[in-house]
DNA sequence: GATGAATGAGTTTTCATTCAT
DNA sequence: AATGAATGAAAACTCATTCAT
């Protein structure tokens, strides 16, 4: 038998779910918390025991995905066995962490990533957790002397993000007729040798 | 002595300048026709004599933007006089439509590009558009010999839009301690040559 | 005609007189802004252009009685010839002003004067300005040699006020078959003489 | 051992002591259940098991110190020698009743006195107690000949109680510098003597 | 008896939009 | 054309009360 506690995570992790696909069609501010709560089945007023406000929901929703995403990437970097190993897994796990659900990549893509209910603070930690991560890469591949002397490790993580986004974001409005992660090679291939000819060089 | 039209123009031009001020500071939702009246200095009613309704002005400013930085865009790659040429001077005006108004720079960024007030339409159009300018680009430059042959033209398109994105949003969120359009040689060379190392090769 | 001011201050005082109507019908917190809208025949909303929020319906009563009141008691205080006439003047203006309206009686009564909806301020301001009046004419009595030397002018004060207010209560849970400034004489036989018996001195 | 009254009572009155504390703090509208519960350490549901309702409970308080109340007041007045003294004791057991607890003070004065919860039967009734105190006493004195014979008994009742009340809410929004029962003396004085001089009679 | 999670009716408040002036 | 007072639908949120455990 489940205890106590378990049952509210499930009930709070219902709702979390619930909210995050009606966020996903109808965009936060024309989401209701009627119909959240219908999509979760629970009464309107039951959100209010597990959570302090709607924005609050999305709040602990970028948090909690925040978390776990961050987790992972940390995770897969640190599997790599070189730079550009690396490198290929942070894309790939950037882009599956987004594949699993195409709602869920909605609402972070448009409602958490572009501030509105994000303190420039969480933004700036995030964009510094993600900058650590390059530069760990970077100096590494420095070091191997598989990757360029001459960079700023920010405007790199600008490009990459933007990059990985802009992917997703395209998926996203697509109808999903290719995978995600299959844009893993050609990203990582554009990333690192850029659209250039070197041939002649 | 003004025509009916130029002062028609002239209230129109009023309102919606008035208005993304007023979404830049408050965002789309939290902004108040009352406010935006006020900001203009007009009355609230005058405000639906020019536009429908609060969406309206939203999508007005959206078609108003695009229309001119899409004819600032194609003219700008006309004017290069090679495929590297016109990659600049696109990324250039990219960052300088942006650099001029950080106010219009945060309601671009974050209420119409990402959707919700746009149609899939007309986010595809603006996606197309965007595409036409990298496609000719390229195809210079793989006649040329200045840009890889094998490269997939919506790809290049997501990974510039995405980078150049992510350095205004960037921007945007910094408290302007640089220019804008200082950054278009440092992100051209990086899409140009990517963050390989090339020197081995 | 009537120009604009004026029409404003209709409406406000028409959603005044509303919401003391239903406020001494149903008590302030059961009663709702829809039925003093109703009451005022204007819509919900009206009602927040006039008033910020239904606390403020209150507080702006209270005010605006109170001055209304206080002006009248120091009026009739300053028209009284000697001391025992400025009294009796003061405990007939007071019954009468709360003999014009039952509802206004009943919100004043209950609302107002039993904290709640008033500062701490609020009530020592009104408590000091019934004070001044009382001591005035406890003063003026003093030397005339119609009032008594050994007197604490706080404690006179409480003995009216309470005095007043349980009579204006007592009537306004009767069904008013007397008028209440016909007890203005009996009370202030009662307040100057009090209950005991000097025959025998 | 306890028997199962006892131990009824001992939750009954638990929660009518932590429902008197919440409700003097934040008033009987914005005090809640949850609150109350919280305050006497027991569940919300519990509370169902002793009071019918919120409203329930207010009336619980109400008759509970009424009956306690009278029973001490009746108790005085018979124990007094004379007609004075049994003013004087009934005055003096008014002002310690309140004088035990401010926060009862505050419940009794702002929420029961004053209607809202309270049927007219109900306030009928407590006036109808308070009547036959005071009608006993002044009888009494009118036989002795210490009291004046020319008094109306109600009025009577209404100068004493507005008085004695006005004096407890003076003392409960004044920071209790001073002892309400040491008001019973001047109090006392002048609802016998009256304020006016009688010297030069 | 005791619990406290869940309920959902009911309230305040906001604000885009209308329309008489 | 311009105004801005009035509207009223819609939404977030609260909390007394219930009931399965």
């Amino acid at each position: 038998m489940q205890n106590r506690e378990t049952k509210r995570n499930e009930k709070y992790e219902k709702i979390l779910e619930a909210a995050i696909k009606i966020f996903s069609k109808h965009g936060y501010y024309k989401a209701t918390i009627s119909q959240i709560a219908r999509e979760a089945g629970v009464a309107d007023g039951t959100i209010y025991l597990y959570f302090k406000n709607k924005d609050d929901i999305l709040k602990s929703f970028f948090t909690y995905r925040t978390r776990e995403v961050f987790a992972k990437f940390k995770d897969e970097v640190k599997k790599g066995k070189n730079a550009l190993d690396k490198l290929r897994r942070l894309i790939h796990a950037h882009l599956t962490a987004f594949e699993k659900s195409r709602e869920m990549a909605i609402v972070y893509q448009v409602e958490c990533k572009k501030r509105s209910h994000l303190s420039k603070d969480k933004i700036k930690e995030m964009s510094n957790m993600y900058m650590e991560l390059v530069k760990e890469i970077i100096q590494l591949g420095q070091k191997e002397g598989t990757i360029r002397k001459d960079l700023s490790i920010p405007l790199v993580r600008q490009l990459m993000v933007g990059a990985i986004d802009e992917v997703i974001t395209t998926w996203v409005y697509t109808s999903k007729k290719y995978s995600l992660s299959s844009m893993t090679d050609p990203l990582m291939d554009l990333i690192v040798k850029g659209i250039g000819n070197d041939k002649e060089k």
